[in-house]
DNA sequence: TTGACATATGCCGATATGAACATATGATGC
DNA sequence: GCATCATATGTTCATATCGGCATATGTCAA
């Protein structure tokens, strides 16, 4: 088989960080491809292609206004990587770190003592 | 010029199903690769080809243990994910939501004023 | 030392991906 | 209709990446 499909959500389509830039921007309010295009610094195929990725994940949206089209931020495909990121918020706690050390030198410890049981 | 380099960051490596799969695993407590291989349901060179690119990016901390390798969850790379998708948080917020649909139409309805006066 | 067990690596095949460049599509104004 | 501006798409190239399989490395036990 093959490399597993990817840009088809939000995870992937936020792991790149041109795409990543190019929402920072959206976040700023609404705008047309040429805009992105000078503020993110890529050329507007490249730019073309990010938001198409991003519309196919729903983390944009378009609106077609005369020539332009103006690319609006949407949010919620987010939160599921929100949700999955906060159960680890504790994960890097200072305090929970070094719980865990003391935890491992306990069990260190202990396997020391049985050693010499042995 | 080719693809960019990935596997090189957390956004990266989270961004794979899998990858998260064994994070969740380690979030329950340490565990050797045997248990992943037989949690996950993956080939051992899988998971642990999935644990060296979760070691390069720090997710991962392994201790020696006798013949077997015990790995570790260390969350702290992921808090720039936490960070960054944070600030999106009212983002997926049902009423800013709205309120982004009220000033665009406002802005629309001037534009239309605008245009008529001209 | 030999053999079983635990894990990491190497190589291959198939494909996804990002960049660069050219070009198609589509709306606007003359 | 025609030129122009705004954006999307197609193609080619180089490479990253995943899965599968074989195999190397390292440890413990008899």
């Amino acid at each position: 088989m093959a490399r597993a499909a990817t840009t088809a959500d939000a995870f992937n389509a936020v792991a790149e960080p041109r795409r990543r830039q190019i929402l920072d921007v959206l976040a700023g309010g609404e705008s047309p491809v040429n805009e992105l295009v000078m503020l993110v610094g890529l050329t507007q195929p490249q730019v073309s292609k990010h938001l198409r990725v991003l519309r196919e994940v729903g983390l944009v949206t378009v609106r077609e206004e005369g020539r332009q089209r103006m690319y609006r931020l949407n949010g919620r495909p987010l939160k599921p990587i929100h949700d999955w990121v906060k159960t680890y918020e504790r994960a890097w706690n200072e305090r929970f770190e070094a719980l865990d050390e003391v935890l491992d030198e306990l069990k260190k410890k202990e396997e020391r003592d049985d050693a010499s049981n042995e």
